[in-house]
DNA sequence: GTCCCCATCCAAAGCGCTTTGGGTATGATT
DNA sequence: AATCATACCCAAAGCGCTTTGGATGGGGAC
């Protein structure tokens, strides 16, 4: 059923027909109900491409999802800040377009999708350090949302991200209120943005009581569990081995608790742990009580709040860039305890 | 720049600029040669719209992906299946459009992708038993290609899955060749398929060396790491207890191992675990030696080849539905040993 | 009765592409 | 020289929608 069909069928032109659906006021009350009871009575909903071309509107966002070659590593919040993203758009009538890219072809990916004028505009994923894509983004002119930011860009844009230094400062400093002074910090890559202000908070809050910033407690790497067992083996194996974890994720950190159990110390007697946590569905920390100490920040939530900013962005593309810094909270959980004596 | 720009840019016309693009005989090579150049060098590429709408195809493959309106749960091999599927599509020229919704109106998406002519199939994820999605999508003629099976289906339809039940029953056999008596299993929710299959393989192992079944051995839920937890510890309450479990999911297999360390007991010696292993990026059995032995199979290779599957049918909308069957490789790790002594 | 103004509705153009159904040389064939 | 393929190219229609720029008719004001 298209729209021709349908205006025969009811004895209107097609312009009624469309005017009727899409609340134009040039349709009387009485024909608008009739014409939307025959949509519905049809299943008649309008070509998403038709109406495209005609509106010159895509009716899509775009999501480049970074796979590293050399890791072949999806972002596990992936997942979760997608089914975010995606309520709003079924909410907003949008759809979502994903494009899986090994990092070093992602220039042509965003080229092809404003050439093809397949999107209306596209969630950054990942930001890195002094990212390529946002000058790029820039230039394409096409709208864009960075879920995270991107240090070192000159121009705004919008963005929504995890207050992480301030969570990590704050999680460190948790650690050195109960009195430990050897505390790892376990990261992701380096590159990424987020990590880089997650070692600052780490550092500003170590500097912040006097303590000397070992490179030796402090490692960055995919945020695997197999990550997160390797670091803090070696590190427990170091003599000054740290009695405290600063960890990025909660699947790093279930690796760091697999090192520690293994040596059969207890964790959050022997070595206490603490993690940033981003609430994904299916990686839970614990039920009632957390297990894990953490600093706490719903990723899906994130999706869905950046989704309606670059919405609100393609709406209106000369309103001002909009930020939201989240403030992650700190949920006391089991896996952090005072410093052992030293004997 | 679009295609009229281009052929006036050329000096040619629409026609000729499309069929040189599009490799239609009818074009010189030299003038083919000419209007690749013109293209790339003007960064052209056909609008994805309106090409669409000459050709009446959509270019594009839907993913509906259900979220549990109960347990808010994103599932976690989503993320890894599509990063398979999507290196088929960007490999063969299509969109991936998602669809994130709530299980109870999935109904209403697929007619919309259908009436909006939005894609050209779809791909089914977490099929579950006597599934309704499969007459709908029949009923819609859509085309479609399901990850796994739906027990109770009537017509036939294109799937890949795992042989789920083979690699259950091989598992749970491997565990009764370790001498365990009191084997538990912890499945995912038994309205899926999946989970169904595997407990007919475990079932099957079981009843096959005249082990009775024993319903307080066996727990269904959403495969989460406090579930494997919950259940874990439960079950090694109770008197007789399990010396060996079968877990759906690694992720189910960390929360068991988190219950049975918890315990003091050691993995592998007191209590074995096999699991079954999606071989997700970010979560790998351990390092060079698997941490689980585990029944392993590729999520992310299974996106690739069911994307695969469903452009072939689109293509040939006539040729009779494909089945892949993939066996699960077992590897041995650390997680199993030989069942306890009775004192 | 005339005029004007709304309220309704419609015909047709246009979005950017593909594809049908030709047209025009050019060189070979008779 | 007339004919015929062949190779190459083009104008225009059509995909399903929105939107511009009217047309129509009925009711109120005068």
């Amino acid at each position: 059923m298209n729209l021709k069909e349908l205006s025969q069928e009811l004895g209107l032109s097609q312009t009624t027909v469309s005017r009727a659906l899409n609340g134009y006021p040039e349709v009387s009350a009485a024909t608008r109900k009739r014409v939307e009871e025959a949509a519905q009575a049809f299943n008649y909903r309008p070509s998403t491409r038709a109406k495209g071309l005609a509106t010159g509107q895509a009716l899509a966002i775009g999501h480049v999802i970074p796979v590293s070659s050399k890791h072949e590593m999806v972002n596990p919040i992936f997942g979760d800040f997608i089914a975010g993203a995606g309520e709003t758009y079924a909410r907003q009538g949008y759809e979502m377009i994903l494009s899986i890219v090994d990092d070093d072809n992602e220039e042509q990916i965003y080229r092809g999708l404003k050439s093809r004028r397949a999107v209306d505009g596209v969630i950054v994923h990942g930001p890195r350090m002094d990212d390529d894509r946002l000058p790029l983004l820039h230039e394409l002119q096409m709208p864009f949302a960075v879920h995270g930011r991107a240090s070192g860009s000159t121009t705004p844009y919008t963005w929504l991200d995890v207050n992480n230094r301030s969570a990590f400062e704050r999680a460190t400093n948790f650690l050195l209120d109960l009195g430990h002074q050897r505390i790892a910090l376990i990261n992701g890559l380096e590159v990424m943005d987020f990590a880089h202000r997650r070692r600052t908070g780490y550092e500003d809050a170590l500097t912040g009581r006097g303590i000397a910033i070992d490179p030796a407690l402090m490692r960055s790497g995919e945020m695997t569990e197999v990550f997160g067992y390797q670091t803090t083996r070696d590190m427990l194996d170091q003599d000054d081995a740290p009695t405290a974890i600063v960890a990025s994720s909660l699947i790093c950190a279930l690796g760091a608790r697999r090192a520690i159990e293994e040596r059969g110390l207890v964790m959050g007697k022997d070595v206490s742990i603490i993690t940033h946590d981003d609430a994904l569905s299916y990686l839970q920390n614990g039920d009632e009580i957390p297990i894990f100490t953490a600093t706490r920040s719903s990723v899906r939530e994130a999706g869905r709040r950046l989704a309606m900013m670059l919405l609100d962005t393609v709406a209106d593309p000369g309103r001002p860039p909009q930020h939201v810094l989240l403030e992650a909270e700190l949920m006391v959980g089991g896996s952090t305890g005072p410093a052992p004596r030293k004997d």
